[in-house]
DNA sequence: GAGCCTAAGTGGCTAGGCCACTATAGCGCC
DNA sequence: GGCGCTATAGTGGCCTAGCCACTTAGGCTC
């Protein structure tokens, strides 16, 4: 019921005329999507504006519908938009999950080299760690702490313990706040630990290493971790994260013999 | 003309009851292409190979034309299926593509973040050059040493000593022999390229540090790279790499105030 | 005043069709 | 027989028109 007073109806004057010889090969609704994303970028739109109504929006660009339609799908795909059935499109600016989602894709479209993921893991940690180290809070690295309790707590109930291993690692490499790490590692993590767990499944045994006195000392691998943040000991963390990581490649390199 | 004599109609055969219930909120084109890309990634469909026509899959799926149509699409955005007008949509395995669009529309949305997208780059290629050490052959580094001697007789002239610098990092990534961190790498390294470029375009200035003595020191920045790589000293990388970073990132910082 | 209820508005989806473009089979030419 | 051209069927892009499920807000009843 938006009908009186329509705030800004002048932002959406574009250019139909598609004089522009770079859109010459590309589609229409791809064209209209950059330009309301380009609206979104400099802010034009706020964040959590509601876009014009597919038909209206038709209207205005002199083109139909379901253009307008394919372009706003196109926008949700790059999280720029949420769109709300029986109620409208709105702005959104989270195109991290984008970023996690490809990833995810590069690896199920290649995954013989799981060695390769953990390299990365082991690259993204180390850094996104270091980075907590310099700039986290302290309610961040005792967040940290927290989910180091959990994981202790939950030894031998492999569920909660895989779980409380993922939101120890990525509390503190959120704590770097960098998202482009964050994202990338995230997707990464969850990828190799359900892969892990997949094997595992496949070979209808819980590995040694989640029971009783392995999964304890897995467990107190991360302890030396925790401790570099809290100390903010950077190269302590180095080593700390580093043997993790070959811990873990042990186990990769014997899941597939 | 591929009438008599269908391949494997029987792959189509999916289960359109929509039981799942994790389906529930999801977008019937969304669940169409995840349908067609679990194809993809377990090989059932072949790269290079064409989907049937939309409406044929339209009339094999018991949906409507334009759903499939988005399905399609999505797919598309996904670096999954590449679509010729007249001719047939075709598999393709390309999700890289869509890593570096994001990358760039992350930056787009969020232009201080570039230093975060600096220091994702400086832990990529860290790792990937050590790793480069350790595994690269002696033909890949050579690679690395053209590309450097290209970037020495291409300073004076941007868009050649961007594409050498492109060519120089990227050949010493690519020689870890790491897909993950080789594509992610240059998403991230092109990105960061782009971004430069744009900002002295809006500035109207080439930015000193291309121009004669100053591109000559940027370059220069390179030499330690090389020789570490050469000398398979993965310290003397770290230390080089990090260096490179520094003033990149230096230039970064200048370039939005 | 609180709660329900109705009606307008919205995006999701379908139907059917036109157009520009592509690829190929078959023809005619050499 | 080999080659090039053309007619034609097939393709994806786009449009018009419309129905449906859902959301929302305003007004109505109690």
């Amino acid at each position: 019921m938006r009908s009186k007073h329509v705030p800004d109806e002048s932002i959406w004057q574009m250019d139909d005329v598609s004089d522009s010889p770079s859109d010459q090969g590309r589609l229409a609704a791809e064209k209209i999507a950059e330009q309301i994303q380009d609206l979104i970028i400099k802010q034009d739109l706020a964040e959590g504006e509601r876009l014009p109504a597919e038909r209206e929006l038709a209207r205005m660009l002199s083109t139909s519908r379901p253009t307008v339609s394919q372009a706003i799908r196109i926008l949700v795909i790059r999280g720029l938009v949420e769109s709300r059935r029986g109620s409208g499109a709105y702005v959104t600016r989270r195109p991290e999950a984008g970023l996690a989602a490809t990833v995810n894709l590069m690896v199920s479209l290649n995954r013989e080299s799981v060695q390769h993921l953990n390299v990365l893991r082991l690259a993204l940690e180390t850094t996104g760690i270091a980075q907590a180290i310099e700039c986290g809070t302290e309610d961040e690295l005792d967040a940290g702490a927290q989910a180091l309790e959990q994981l202790r707590d939950s030894v031998g109930d492999t569920a909660a313990w895989m779980s409380a291993d993922t939101r120890f690692h990525t509390t503190l490499v959120r704590a770097s706040h960098n998202p482009y790490l964050s994202s990338i590692f995230e997707s990464v993590h969850s990828t190799l630990i359900d892969y892990e767990y997949r094997t595992w499944i496949e070979r209808g045994v819980v590995p040694q290493w989640l029971q009783s006195s392995e999964a304890a000392a897995v467990t107190a691998l991360h302890e030396p971790i925790l401790q570099a943040v809290v100390d903010r000991d950077e190269e302590a963390a180095r080593v700390a994260v580093r043997e993790h990581h070959d811990v873990m490649a042990q186990h990769l390199a014997a899941s597939h013999e």
